[in-house]
RNA sequence: GCCCCCAUCGUCUAGCCCGGUCCAGGACACCGCCCUUUCAAGGCGGAGAUCGCGGGUUCAAAUCCCGCUGGGGGUGCCA
């Protein structure tokens, strides 16, 4: 059976990039009816916290994401240890005692010498006895991977092909560090093998960890699993996505109004294009029948807000049902401090759902819907100071009192107030809309009468009429 | 510096494996027109890529080969 998996660090805000690793990860398992592994990489102590992890988890729910098995690496530091104990019995590894300041100063030698850095090895040749010796004297000691000399590492992945990395690009590497934590490289082997993993799907910022991670697999005897690559998302200025580009992380999108379903599907677009051509549009269900990591680009790709808008704008106004869309619309208003009813609210964006992008711009918008009284704009005052704005209210006011306020009977009362007063049906739509919305622009006045109740509508116009 | 990865409209991409149907197709953004009470949305149309550059191979190259350049990533007792 497939088994693939995500394992973030929790030590930030679930990644733009992060994210779509995790849903690439999730979409090959599910495609495959495998398995989706989640594994909380928290052995860095000092950078990870459990806030961080819970709003992982949070995020990645939200996403859409359900995994099959959660892991922490901090509970299963009993299992590295020992198979360290291994590699250290098997010779494939050995106690290291230099410090942190000898290893710099290594580092600051060669980096002078224009010579690329690798660990000297000087803690290979110690013999048992003074390995024992000093390990009496209480010096602290990492555990070195002892990496064979001249030894190219080879494998084919999945995404970027063939893949050949010599080891002298590498000294013997760090795999338990002096506080006894395993680092990086080594938890992953140990937990991706124990665990089943068959296909390890991530960032190609960790194409040369690989070698390193081969050499573990083959030293503990573990099989060796498929590796897909995937290309890094960039930024407007083609450099790696980063804070420093805005809004990069999930959490950004949830609350600025984008839907899940939205940045799911688009986040799928990059990097990768379905096999059916000219449609962009996927549900998750689809996106699972159809993914295959054969299909995934190479090179990398610019993350674009302006297409991620476009495409939250098609879930909102065509995708979404009507009572999703009012689930996720609710908090936004709420947030925004307006109060109303379910029933109503819907009412509301089953006629408007196609004039905004994001849920927040939404709530902005249809801002005549919710308010108590509108405020004018600089603008809007002064068409309702002009005489034939006036008049036109009057007639309105006159007009409605008997009727329904319909969509289509406003338009047709306008039309007979245009005729009537002999004015142009733009000077009768602006005086409506200052008086009902306060701007010159925004939603259809013909809608806003409909839904919002007649009273309020008849309040509106009156406190203009008071101006 | 060294190692690795990548290279089609501004951006995401199709096509590349199996050369001709591609004077390169779609989407976002952009421009124009239509619709219209405004702003959006929608409809229609337009502009936009000598397929990074230079050499080959071939009757024929975006597609195959070589070199170069550019960009990105890595180079930790971070992940």
């Amino acid at each position: 059976m497939v088994v693939s998996r995500f394992a973030p660090s929790p030590t930030g805000y679930l990644h733009l990039g992060n994210a779509r690793t995790a849903i690439f990860s999730y979409l090959f398992a599910r495609h495959m009816g495998g398995k989706f592994i989640l594994r909380i990489e928290d052995t860095d102590k000092e950078r990870s916290t459990k806030e961080f992890e819970e709003m992982l988890l949070e995020d990645l729910k939200w996403l859409g994401l359900e995994w099959d098995e959660l892991y922490r690496q901090s509970e299963r530091f009993d299992i590295y240890r020992e198979y360290a104990q291994r590699l250290l019995e098997s010779g494939h590894a050995y106690p290291c005692f230099c410090t942190v300041e000898e290893l710099e100063e290594e580092r600051k030698r060669a980096e002078e010498k224009g010579v690329p850095y690798r660990y000297s090895g000087k803690c290979r040749a110690l013999s048992k006895e003074e390995v024992e010796e000093l390990i009496r004297s209480g010096r602290p000691y990492t555990i070195r991977f002892r990496v064979p000399d001249g030894r190219v590492v080879v494998f084919e992945d999945l995404i970027k092909g063939h893949i050949a990395i010599s080891v002298d690009e590498f000294g013997d590497f760090v795999i338990v560090r002096s506080d006894g934590t395993p680092t990086y490289n080594f938890a992953v082997v140990v937990d991706d093998a124990l665990m089943g993993v068959t296909h390890v799907i991530r960032g190609e910022d960790h194409i040369p960890n690989t070698p390193k991670q081969i050499l573990i697999y083959e030293a503990l005897g573990f099989k060796v699993p498929a590796f897909a690559h995937l290309p890094v998302i960039l930024g407007e200025d083609r450099s790696k996505l980063s804070k420093r580009h805005g809004a990069v992380s999930v959490r950004n999108y949830r609350e600025e109004g984008y839907l899940p379903e939205a940045l799911f599907n688009y986040l799928c677009l990059l990097g990768w294009s379905p096999p059916e051509e000219g449609r962009e549009i996927f549900s998750k269900e689809e996106l699972i029948r159809i993914f295959r990591l054969e299909d995934v680009n190479s090179s990398p790709a610019v993350f674009s807000k302006e297409k991620l808008r476009w495409m939250n704008g098609v879930y909102i106004r065509e995708v979404l049902s009507l009572d999703r869309l009012v689930d996720e619309f609710m908090p936004f208003l709420e947030e925004a401090g307006y109060k109303a009813e379910r029933d109503y609210v819907k009412r509301v964006l089953e006629r408007t759902r196609d004039s905004f992008e994001t849920l927040r711009e939404g709530v902005e918008r249809l801002k005549p819907f919710f308010v108590e009284e509108v405020k004018y704009s600089e603008e809007a005052l002064s068409v309702l100071e002009n005489e034939t704005s006036r008049a036109v209210l009057e007639a309105f006011l006159q007009k409605i009192q008997d009727t329904d306020l319909s969509a289509e009977r406003v338009k047709a009362i306008a039309k007979e107030i245009q005729r009537e007063l002999n004015v142009k049906a733009k000077d009768v739509w602006h005086a409506l809309r200052a008086s009902l919305t306060g701007e010159l622009e925004g939603v259809g006045v013909d809608i806003l009468c409909d839904v919002l109740p007649k009273e309020r509508v008849i309040k509106r116009i009156l406190r203009a009429l008071e101006l």
